[in-house]
RNA sequence: GGCCUGGUGGCAGAGUGGUCAUGCAGCGGCCUGCAAAGCCGUGUACGCCGGUUCGAUUCCGACCCAGGCCUCCA
């Protein structure tokens, strides 16, 4: 076991060396529940969920939390317009955002805290780092002083001399710094909000982070993942806060980011509105093929969702579940994860490495037909696609998944299956592919093959 | 403008100081009534210019280009 990871505070693969082996602490950024997420957002959920996975295979004891942030600007703005109360909207889409990736093959976090769960918490650090004259209060609000933190903007690199100077955005007249952050803000009747000492109010989005990873991984994690583009000022403002609310402790020491998700090369996101929903995109395509592409690329790397990397993971999961259909009757046995292929993905998730370790996995199992190595190979095969969350599913029906709105009348397809093999044994061909075209429009393929006529959805 | 990534064969995408990534697509052949699937074979890839080196896609420097962050964002 050399587990290797990509450390943004150092900008170098390191090896990982937990500070207890027992406990193991992850914290990943989880979403805000204002609508359906889109297949960006799944990245860091699918990457940080096969992390955890292979720490577990390591480390007896690991913690891996994954927040929901249900209080928040946006999931206001979206019960104002739809008319329905704010819990309402959390709710269903916290529900649709398990639903989803679940369909994903995520496993789900150990501990999943809510930000409306743990206000005492918030408020009580809001307390301490005024206390320790972090933070101060003004007009309702408590802010963080980034001057107080001499570190501010180590993480991401910056200095707090160039983000007072290039501080592009309308500086709130309340603020002795125009990089400070807010901690707390005050809420009027109409918004969520809770009593505390500076009137009733809501917390700033970076202390909940803060304040539900103390709560349930301790003040020191081991590692903090999310998305890249919250280094800044998401993950800054969590290290500034949370190590000025315990004297100096360090808040993580492992930082991994994910790579954006991109589509015709921009970054997909919201205020864009260059999104592709997932919900919508788990209607259309079998989720494995979703899975095979956020994986795909190295994790770090940027990743272009298209159409074309839709079809060549389809093409490249009926290539490997072609093999499993071809060894439908051979047994499997329990069989480690091949050495070489967790290697791949204990090298900071190398998954484009793993892939490639896996095509060969396939190939063997392909070529171990009919020979006394064809169980062993086959489980083999398998072991190592189920530790990264792919060919789990029976073979034969692998090939006859359907979407939405495109069922095939399967009876339908038996029947001039069998027609056209009574027109073939009757070598009248020209009826034969006249049924084949017949089924092709019915987008059904067949294969003649030794043990009979077999078919598949799909060209 | 500042900070950070990255530029690899038709596409996707790892990796390495000196033999092979891998997948998809393509091409030729075998098989097939014909296809499909499978099998066999098949490609002078590493942005540009310098430097270091016996040797650089890999190390160093400059340049060009693309993307991300600097505001909510996974």
């Amino acid at each position: 076991m050399n587990l290797r990871l990509h450390n943004s505070l150092s900008r170098r693969v390191e090896d990982f060396v937990p500070q207890d082996p027992n406990r193991v602490t992850l914290y990943v950024c989880g979403p805000t529940v204002y609508n359906y997420v889109h297949i960006g957002n799944a990245r860091p959920a699918v990457v940080f969920a096969l992390l955890a996975r292979l720490l577990r295979r390591h480390f007896p004891g690991v913690v891996y939390a994954r927040n929901i942030t249900d209080v928040d600007d946006k999931i206001n703005e979206a019960a104002r317009q739809s008319g329905q109360p704010i819990s309402g909207i959390t709710e269903r889409f916290a529900a649709a955002y398990r639903d989803d990736m679940s369909k994903l093959g995520v496993d789900p976090p150990d501990v999943e805290p809510h930000a409306t769960t743990h206000i005492p918490q918030i408020v009580a650090m809001c307390e301490r780092l005024i206390a320790s004259g972090n933070a101060y209060v003004a007009e309702h609000h408590v802010l963080f002083d980034v001057t107080s933190y001499a570190d501010y903007g180590h993480l991401s690199g910056r200095s707090v001399e160039d983000m007072i100077a290039g501080a592009r955005v309308e500086v709130a007249p309340y603020k002795k710094n125009p990089a400070d952050f807010v901690l707390w803000k005050p809420s009027s009747d109409d918004l969520p909000g809770w009593e505390s000492p500076w009137g009733r109010g809501r917390p700033g989005w970076h202390i909940e982070c803060s304040a539900m990873s103390e709560t349930h991984l301790g003040e020191t994690i081991d590692i903090h993942a999310g998305g890249v583009d919250l280094l800044f000022p998401h993950h800054e403002n969590e290290v500034a806060q949370s190590t000025c609310a315990h004297g100096g402790k360090p808040f993580a020491r492992y930082w991994l980011h994910n790579g954006m998700l991109t589509l015709e090369g921009r970054k997909m996101s919201k205020s864009v509105g260059n999104t592709q929903v997932l919900h919508e995109l788990l209607e259309i395509f079998p989720p494995e093929v979703l899975r095979f592409v956020l994986l795909k690329a190295h994790y770090r790397q940027p990743l272009d969702w298209s159409d074309a990397a839709l079809r060549q993971a389809r093409a490249t999961l009926d290539g490997w579940y072609g093999v499993l259909r071809d060894l439908t009757d051979v047994g499997v046995a329990d069989a480690d994860v091949p050495t070489e292929f967790e290697a791949a993905l204990l090298d900071d998730l190398n998954t484009p490495d793993a892939f490639a370790i896996l095509a060969g996995l396939a190939d063997a199992a392909r070529r171990s037909a009919g020979t006394a190595d064809a169980t062993g190979a086959k489980s083999r095969l398998l072991a190592a696609a189920a530790l990264i969350g792919l060919l789990q599913q029976d073979a034969e029906s692998w090939f006859k998944q359907t979407s939405a709105g495109a069922e095939v009348d399967a009876a339908r397809v038996d029947a001039l299956i069998a027609e056209r093999n009574a027109a073939r044994a009757a070598r009248d061909f020209a009826r034969a592919d006249q049924i084949r075209t017949e089924l092709a429009s019915m987008n059904v393929t067949i294969e003649d093959g030794a043990q009979g006529t077999r078919w598949r959805v799909g060209a």
